[in-house]
DNA sequence: CGTAGACTTGAGAACCTTCAATCAGTGTGG
DNA sequence: CCACACTGATTGAAGGTTCTCAAGTCTACG
């Protein structure tokens, strides 16, 4: 316990070095150089883990720093002035958080830890100097940016014209995805998140999670333990997801003959 | 007009320069000094206006630039396999479209014109290497980013929690705001598209947006016709949109005798 | 002046929510 | 060790909001 204390994580140690993270790949260090990244190490703040549920920022927090998720998993969520909640994203390994702050300097969202979770600090200012110096990482930084706006808008998309069941089936394949990303298995995973949380954040109440995921059991999509998922049909859930895998048009209309 | 500065005679075209237009408050050029300005300027392709429906780019095309309007309006979006189109998005003068773009260097998503409508193109490349010697251009450019980020989490916040009634309001105080900041009214403008893609961005059927333009008038929070649109009542249409109304509590409410 | 597209209106149905009760898992205290 | 509370998950029933379908009206514009 005082083993672990403040400073020994203060220090830029070689062992947690960006360069030997295995996540520089997914992370900001992408397509650095080594000189580039001993520069990104040395305004790296390392971090304590944080226990589950306990907040990396709270909405309304001051901005000072980009976080990188380095191992666990967050959620990010607003809280409107009813205690109404929305999750607004969840985040692994390798993934930014904080990025919606920029603009008004205030964190506009909470964060908060799923499970136990380490996180490293980017301090803004710093970061924003430095990115002006190398230019692999202002474009990466504009990258994942741009990145997130894209997901975001392809969440949009999901909410105003997908079904319950079509937005779960997203939902685990971008885990799916994500996880395997990150050297876990694509069909066997454990979600860090309540029941509700997923919910939430694809705008369906929990009883309505639960229905959905019976239901997918029963048709042979997926097993479930609490937690623990097990994709059973990759195939299915992704013609679910979004393309309409052209195999499978209204036979029984014969309208059209020739196109 | 021009009660010229003698500096800016060297640059080419004077009328057009980022200095002298009237949106730099609200776009890229925010807070540079003249001199910035005038190398922003020298990157700037001030492209001829395009005309209603005509696209400025498609899903698909590769990625040259950002893109900021100057006039006019354009809507994003974006179109599946089936051919559904899903707005992501309205964009006024002084706004920037195509930021979803950067990180895959393909756009993901159209652009069309809903009116004459002309644009400066920011050829991305050059305005990178530009953003790494001008740091309040990098810093405007991080924060542009992280406000659709914060925008486009807002917006899914609507989508997940709120009821048709709500995101309309919503949307109409959005385009209020726009408006006035613009130097236009905040209660009566012209909204530039089409009831059909108000609904298509909100996740709602036209027919919908017809009952609730009709609910909105006769409850005389605002008076249209057909695109002209004249807000009566912003307090209402605050409260509805975001606030629930804290002065209607279940007090009324009995626990459920029987039923 | 006629056609095409946009908007409106009504009726019925679908999907998802809400409410309520039950159940399972976990940690606590007697 | 077991009762107890507590949180999260599950299931059923009822109801509401919004969609879809189908006309019908209006408007813009060649």
């Amino acid at each position: 316990m005082t083993i672990a204390d403040s400073s020994a994580f203060r220090v830029s140690n070689l062992r947690q070095a960006c360069a030997h993270c295995g996540l520089n790949q997914l992370c900001l260090p992408m397509a650095l150089s080594e000189a580039d990244m001993e520069q990104l190490d040395s305004i790296v703040e390392r971090r304590k883990p944080l226990k589950r549920g306990s907040h990396l920022y709270r909405a309304g927090d001051g901005f000072k720093a980009i976080y990188a998720v380095r191992s666990g998993s967050l959620k990010t969520f607003s809280v409107t002035e009813t205690g109404e909640e929305q999750v607004t994203g969840f985040h692994l390994p390798g993934e930014l958080i904080g990025l919606d702050a920029i603009n008004s300097w205030v964190h506009p969202c909470s964060a908060s830890a799923l499970e136990t979770t380490s996180v490293c600090a980017l301090p803004f200012e710093e970061l924003e100097q430095l990115a002006a110096h190398i230019p692999g990482l202002q474009r990466q930084l504009l990258r994942l940016m741009s990145k997130e706006i894209f997901a975001d808008q392809e969440m949009l998309f999901a909410m105003a014209r997908r079904s319950a069941e079509e937005r779960l089936a997203m939902l685990l394949l971008s885990f799916s995805d994500r996880f395997s990303r990150r050297g876990l298995s694509a069909t066997r995973f454990r979600l860090p998140m309540a029941r509700s949380d997923l919910g939430n954040y694809l705008g369906l109440a929990p009883e309505t999670m639960s229905r959905l995921f019976r239901r997918f059991s029963e048709n042979g999509w997926l097993s479930a333990d609490g937690r623990e998922i097990q994709l059973l049909d990759i195939a299915a859930l992704t013609e679910l997801s979004g393309r309409p895998t052209d195999d499978e048009p209204p036979v029984g209309k014969l309208h059209h003959s020739s196109l």
